[in-house]
DNA sequence: TCGAATTGTTTAGTTCCATAACAGTTACAG
DNA sequence: CTGTAACTGTTATGGAACTAAACAATTCGA
């Protein structure tokens, strides 16, 4: 099993969401460093993502597929408008919500960004081979569908 | 594959990070729920488990141990020391350091919160079978160890 | 038509964490 | 020995990433 002096962890070993947080952890700060330079941090990016996907997207549905309030998406928003890479669009029937657009810049941003971040995925993943890589995608994928259900 | 009519992640869901991140704020919440009576957070209750598992551990050993910096500590300890679940125990060889010692209510107290968060990650995982869960750890562990050769 | 619900927004506050500096102590090179 | 480097716990400060509550404007629905 385990030898005291040598694994520090005795007890907390057997806890997956220990190592969840600590793998959260290393992972983020690696996407941190690589990102520093270009200013982003993981929210930005993941809701640039989202955008450039599905465009026209309002900031509720934004806010409800990235799981944070919507108060939340505002500064975040502000910040990737102040960079000229989405903007906020009228939609004609309903005056209350703002549709989300990627401009031309934006698109072409998030195409360098992908390119940064799959680097920095290859590095933090480096230890798992392809079929370790898919497993751990599904059952993380799993652990988040498993609590709520849509 | 996917159908963006359906599915608002397009690109995102290609990100292994992206996943993990979820995951992790999903089962994040999910303590902080299940631990809400007790009042403790994941790193105090790391921290108490931490002792417990090896008494007489430093404050910087534990800092080291659960990849935070030894200023972060104190005020975790002060939490811990004050609800009486360990004390700190001057070192005979050495006044700068402090060992750590779980009391005996730290030690029933930590047996209590094992239960609580055994089911809270019973209630996280059920969708995956024991198979899955060793699987997930391991994955996990070596996505933790690959970056960094201690 | 009038109350309920929704949208984006502001403000305020929380939690968790890092960085930098500090005084006390120990280790070590010369 | 001695002076310097390194290490310990600690404080102060601040930032990042949220959340909760309230708000006006707008739309929906009975």
């Amino acid at each position: 099993m385990s030898d005291p002096e040598t694994d520090p962890e005795i007890l907390l070993r057997d806890f997956l969401g220990y190592h969840l947080k600590r793998a959260y952890v290393t992972v983020h700060a690696d996407f941190r460093d690589i990102m520093g330079d270009a200013g982003l941090s993981t929210r930005v990016f993941s809701a640039l993502a989202m955008v450039v996907g599905q465009q026209g997207i309002t900031q509720s549905e934004l806010a409800r597929a990235l799981g944070v309030e919507r108060s939340g998406m505002v500064a975040l928003i502000d910040e990737l408008e102040g960079a000229d890479l989405i903007r906020r669009e009228p939609v004609p029937g309903d005056r209350r919500v703002q549709a989300l657009q990627p401009t031309d810049r934006g698109v072409a941003r998030f195409d360098e960004l992908v390119a940064l971040v799959r680097a920095h995925e290859a590095r933090c993943f480096a230890g798992l081979d392809d079929t370790e890589k898919d497993m751990l995608l599904h059952l993380l994928h799993k652990v988040r569908m498993g609590g709520v259900t849509t």
